[in-house]
DNA sequence: ACCTGAACACCGTTCAAGT
DNA sequence: ACCTGAACACCGTTCAAGT
């Protein structure tokens, strides 16, 4: 716990990073404006000068976090070859695995009751920016033959949802509270990546 | 809006009513303690007779939630006999339709920072025993040969994945969201239940 | 421009007291 | 047993006032 943030006291920023420390311990509920303000070391008030409410701390963050999902799907999947299977694999993983390595971000995006009043278009934008990696990947591969050719709007919500589920009941508990689950989520989530990639890929 | 509950006041059923209407209408975060009483018709401390805390009453509807849940599967999948791939198909239509119909209850459900502290056995228990039906299914399918035979595990949370994940995004909003979606959401839902018994059935 | 501190109307939870 | 009403420590948001 440092002091007063020296000089050009970056406030705004101090204020995001202690709601995202808030919320990566006790979930959005535990984001209060006090709590945040207090930890920022400015009085409850200052926030305010940055953010109209509440909810445009989780606005912003959603946006930081898509962003932050995009940037770490391009690295994931740059390693493969355009219009090969693993890539496609690779780009479902990465989702998964930001999740694993952001659970605070992640919990905000898709939290619209707090994001949404008056729907943030830069939000939104930011969410379609990172949904069109995956979306490319399976037009590529469909154009070299490794996914059969035809509507792709099923494959793409198809395989966004399985990852997204996973990464929700993850994150949610009932994955790791039913007994489906030994393995550590890492393999949990190549083997719902692998299985697929094998089912959306022919042969 | 009646008068106070008559005689055999059902303050409790009347405090688990109120606080879904209220979920319903403003997301976890309109769930408030005194709202719920002025609603029951009591005063603020009465729900405290039959709830420990807030906490009590999300985990009372997680537990009802997964319980009508595992009903409506039955009830849905009943008419496709053990073993045809309709019947899986059924399996994650119907939980997609239950999220359409009770978002609230969904909401509930998978929200463990309420539901967890402690984590209320009851409410595992009636989550693992929804969860069953799917898994007898894909059982079934294996049996029959309707479905390739070994290992369910990949398929078993490949394909929950896929629906819950399906229902999230759609009750969270990012699929309304980002153009992937002209079609109204039973479309969307059994395209993906289509798409995912086509790749899970063998042929 | 940026921040403070008081103020207002809320909230969850507890608890003595009533019936 | 079931409920009330006051009390406590919190909360989000607003706003006049300071620098």
């Amino acid at each position: 716990m440092p002091k007063k943030p020296s000089r050009p006291r970056d406030v705004r920023r101090a204020v995001l990073d202690a709601s995202l420390r808030l919320v990566d311990k006790g979930g959005v509920g535990a984001l209060s404006m006090r709590e945040v303000a207090r930890r920022a070391r400015v009085t409850h008030g200052a926030p305010y000068h940055y953010f109209p409410d509440r909810a445009a701390i989780l606005a912003a963050l959603a946006e930081e976090g898509f962003e932050l999902l995009a940037k770490e799907t391009v690295v994931a999947t740059q390693e493969f070859p355009q219009g090969r299977i693993e890539r496609f694999e690779a780009c479902g993983l990465a989702y998964f695995r930001f999740a694993l390595k952001h659970p605070a971000y992640m919990r905000i995006m898709f939290r619209p009751e707090l994001v949404e009043p008056m729907s943030h278009p830069s939000v939104d934008a930011a969410a379609a920016r990172a949904m069109t990696l995956l979306i490319e990947c399976i037009g590529e591969c469909q154009a070299s033959g490794t996914i059969r050719k035809g509507d792709s709007h099923p494959i793409v919500v198809t395989s966004w949802a399985a990852m997204h589920g996973l990464a929700a009941l993850w994150l949610d508990g009932p994955l790791r509270r039913v007994g489906l689950f030994d393995e550590p989520p890492e393999q949990l989530a190549s083997a719902v990546a692998r299985t697929l990639g094998e089912w959306v890929g022919r042969t």
